[in-house]
DNA sequence: ACATTAATTGTGT
DNA sequence: ACACAATTAATGT
């Protein structure tokens, strides 16, 4: 059983009594530490998570097998692939892992279809995911189509700055590169630039933000 | 403390 | 993209 207040607290949206009274009995809480693997490509969804703290990194697999990053979700998100999946009865088709340690619970899918027509507040809910989620990646569409490396590259420092709260990144320019598909030596150029303009301190396996 | 090795980052082509 | 140099961190002695 988990505490209302915990789900209410992150969940503001979801208000209906009846419907926290389930979600606290039904879920099961989870803790993951930074780095664990949270879903992997071509698992069954079982369920949906709901992140109460932390953030999970989620990427995909393009034609090309080569995995790209997609988003982050964070406190208060849920899944929209994981939702989408359960729905129509599919494998994962992304992998999801702890940017930093992170706690969820997770809902059994057999629920979802029940409480989509009983709860407005759930529906609401799903479709407000769906919606930002679609955003998201109409920007990130955009920065591929549209802006060099060097900006793609700055936003996501920008971005991951902000989902850890530290403008201290502790990651290694080949991870990077994987993320934002390119290479590694072009990643260090570029870092190395913005060292220059004053825009960053680098160090091994340490980027900061200024 | 020093030497050795491995991992990460830098640079020219 | 590749090859190699340089630097830094990790490990052993």
């Amino acid at each position: 059983m988990i505490d209302i207040q915990l789900i209410k607290n992150n969940f503001p949206t979801l208000t209906n009594l009846e419907l926290l009274k389930e979600i606290a009995t039904l879920a099961d809480y989870f803790e993951f530490e930074e780095g664990d693997l949270v879903m992997d490509y071509g698992k069954p969804i079982r369920s949906i998570p709901l992140i109460i703290e932390g953030a999970l990194k989620i990427s995909r697999l393009d034609d090309n097998g080569h995995e790209i990053f997609l988003y982050y979700i964070e406190k208060g998100d849920t899944c929209a692939t994981s939702l989408t999946c359960c729905q129509l009865g599919k494998l994962s088709t992304i992998k999801a892992v702890a940017e930093e340690n992170t706690k969820l619970i997770k809902l059994p899918i057999q629920k979802m279809d029940e409480w989509t027509f009983k709860y407005v507040d759930w529906k609401n809910f799903v479709i407000s995911t769906y919606s930002s989620r679609f955003e998201e990646l109409l920007l990130t569409l955009d920065q591929v189509a549209f802006h060099q490396m060097d900006e793609r590259l700055l936003q996501y420092l920008d971005e991951k700055a902000k989902i850890t709260g530290s403008n201290y990144l502790n990651i290694k320019h080949q991870d990077i590169a994987q993320d934002l598909n390119s290479s590694r030596e072009v990643i260090s150029r570029l870092l190395k630039k913005m060292e220059k303009n004053g825009d960053v301190v680098l160090s091994r396996n340490q980027i900061r933000l200024l």
